[in-house]
DNA sequence: AACGTCAACAACCGCTGTTCT
DNA sequence: TAGAACAGCGGTTGTTGACGT
C-alpha cells in the first residue's frame, strides 16, 4: 500500500546548495519539467531530498525570480497586503510576481517589521508588535477587513479561472507539467509583459552565474580550480550531467563568469535576448522545443490575457495600493 | 588583529491538506 | 478505503558577512 518513500533520510545532504548542485537540478528541470520530485534526486544523483530540491527550485532556482532590494512599491504593496492578509505569504506573493512567499516573509521579518515598529513609535503608537496578532486586536482593522479579504479571494478566484482558462498559454513555462502552485499562482506570468515573461530562463542563469560567480569570490582555489570550463554529459537515462574540469589557474574572475556564463547559455540553450532576437538561431533547437514561445499564437492569447487581467490582477492591485488602509498605515508613507 | 554583535537570507522543520497506490 | 507520500505553507534556525569595539 501507500508509495515508495521519497528518499531514505540516510545521506541525505543539508546546508546551502552549490552551484553544482543548481546545475544539476535546473538541467534535470529544465529536461523534464518541474514535478515529480521524488526521483528528482534519484534522476540526478543529488544528495538532497526531494523536498529540499522543490524549494530550492520553488525559491531560488525558478525561472522569473527576481532578487536583490525590494523597490518602494513592493514594499508599500507588502505592507498593505500583510495588513490585509496577516502572515498569509503565499497569498501576499501572489500579488507581488517574481517575489517569493519565502522572500517576503524574509523581507518582512527582518525589514519591514522594524521600520513599522519605528514608524508607530514615532507616530505616537505604542503598539510595538505590527504583526497579524496585534492587527487583529484593532478594532478598526478588523472593520472592513471581512470585506478586502472577501475581495481579495474574488481575485484568486479569478485568477485562478484565467490560469485555467490559458493552460496552453503561451507564457507558460512549462507547458506539459503543471508548475508548482507556488510558481503558477503566486507568481502569475500572465501578468507580466512578453518581454519579461521571455527572459524567465534567462533570470534563471543569471542567479545561477551570480551564484557561481560569488563562490568563485568565496573560494579562490576553486575559482583556479574548477568550473572554468564545463561540459555537459548525456546520462544514460537522458539527463544532463554537469562536470566540472580543471583548468589553469591563469584565469581572471571575468572571463571565468563569461565562461560560466556561456557554458550555461549553451548548455541550456535560453538566453535572455532569445525572445527579442529573430529565431534563426537553429543551433539552438535540440533542448530549446520543449519551452519554445509559439510567437504565432501568442497574439490572441496576449489580447485575451490583456483583457482578462485589465479587469484582473492590476485592476485589483491597484485596488489594494488605493485602500485607504488609514486604520493601519496611515502616516506611515 | 581579534572578538562580539547584529542583520540578512537561504534552508530546514513541522504541520496540514491533497494525491496516489 | 487506508495508509503513505507529496506539496504547500508559515515559523524557525543556521550560516555568513558587515560593522563596531
Amino acid at each position: 500500500m501507500g508509495r515508495p518513500p521519497c528518499c531514505d533520510k540516510i545521506g541525505i545532504k543539508k546546508g546551502p546548495w552549490t552551484p553544482e548542485e543548481d546545475i544539476i537540478l535546473v538541467s534535470y528541470i529544465q529536461e523534464h519539467g518541474p514535478g515529480n520530485w521524488r526521483s528528482v534526486p534519484s534522476n540526478t544523483g543529488l544528495m538532497r531530498c526531494s523536498k529540499s530540491c522543490r524549494l530550492r527550485w520553488t525559491n531560488y532556482l525558478r525561472p522569473g525570480i527576481k532578487r536583490g532590494n525590494f523597490t518602494d512599491h513592493e514594499e508599500k504593496m507588502i505592507i498593505h497586503l500583510q495588513a490585509l492578509l496577516g502572515n498569509r505569504w503565499a497569498a501576499i506573493a501572489s500579488y507581488l510576481p517574481q517575489r517569493t512567499d519565502n522572500d517576503i516573509k524574509n523581507y518582512w521579518n527582518t525589514h519591514l517589521k522594524k521600520k513599522l515598529k519605528k514608524m508607530q513609535i514615532g507616530g505616537g503608537s505604542d503598539d510595538d508588535n505590527n504583526d497579524d496578532k496585534s492587527n487583529s486586536s484593532n478594532n478598526s482593522q478588523i472593520k472592513g477587513q471581512w470585506e478586502r479579504r472577501l475581495q481579495t479571494d474574488i481575485h484568486m478566484a479569478k485568477q485562478a479561472l484565467c490560469e485555467a482558462l490559458s493552460l496552453d498559454k503561451p507564457t507558460q513555462i512549462f507547458p506539459e507539467t503543471k508548475l508548482p502552485s507556488t510558481s503558477s499562482h503566486h507568481h502569475p506570468t500572465t501578468t507580466t509583459t512578453p518581454n519579461q515573461t521571455t527572459s524567465l530562463y534567462a533570470s534563471s542563469t543569471e542567479n545561477i552565474a551570480r551564484l557561481l560567480e560569488n563562490w568563485m569570490k568565496k573560494s579562490p582555489n576553486m575559482a583556479t580550480t574548477t568550473t572554468t570550463t564545463m561540459e555537459t554529459k548525456p546520462f544514460s537515462n537522458n539527463n544532463m550531467v554537469i562536470t566540472t574540469g580543471s583548468s589553469s589557474s591563469e584565469g581572471t574572475q571575468s572571463t571565468i563568469t563569461c565562461t560560466q556564463e556561456y557554458a550555461l547559455d549553451s548548455l541550456w540553450s535560453f538566453n535572455s535576448e532569445r525572445s527579442s532576437q529573430s529565431e534563426e538561431n537553429t543551433n539552438l533547437g535540440e533542448s530549446k522545443p520543449q519551452y519554445q514561445e509559439p510567437q504565432e499564437t501568442q497574439v490572441p492569447l496576449m489580447l485575451l490575457e490583456n483583457w482578462l487581467f485589465d479587469d484582473a490582477a492590476p485592476q485589483c492591485n491597484e485596488d489594494l495600493m488605493n485602500m485607504s488602509l488609514e486604520e493601519s498605515t496611515e502616516g506611515l508613507f
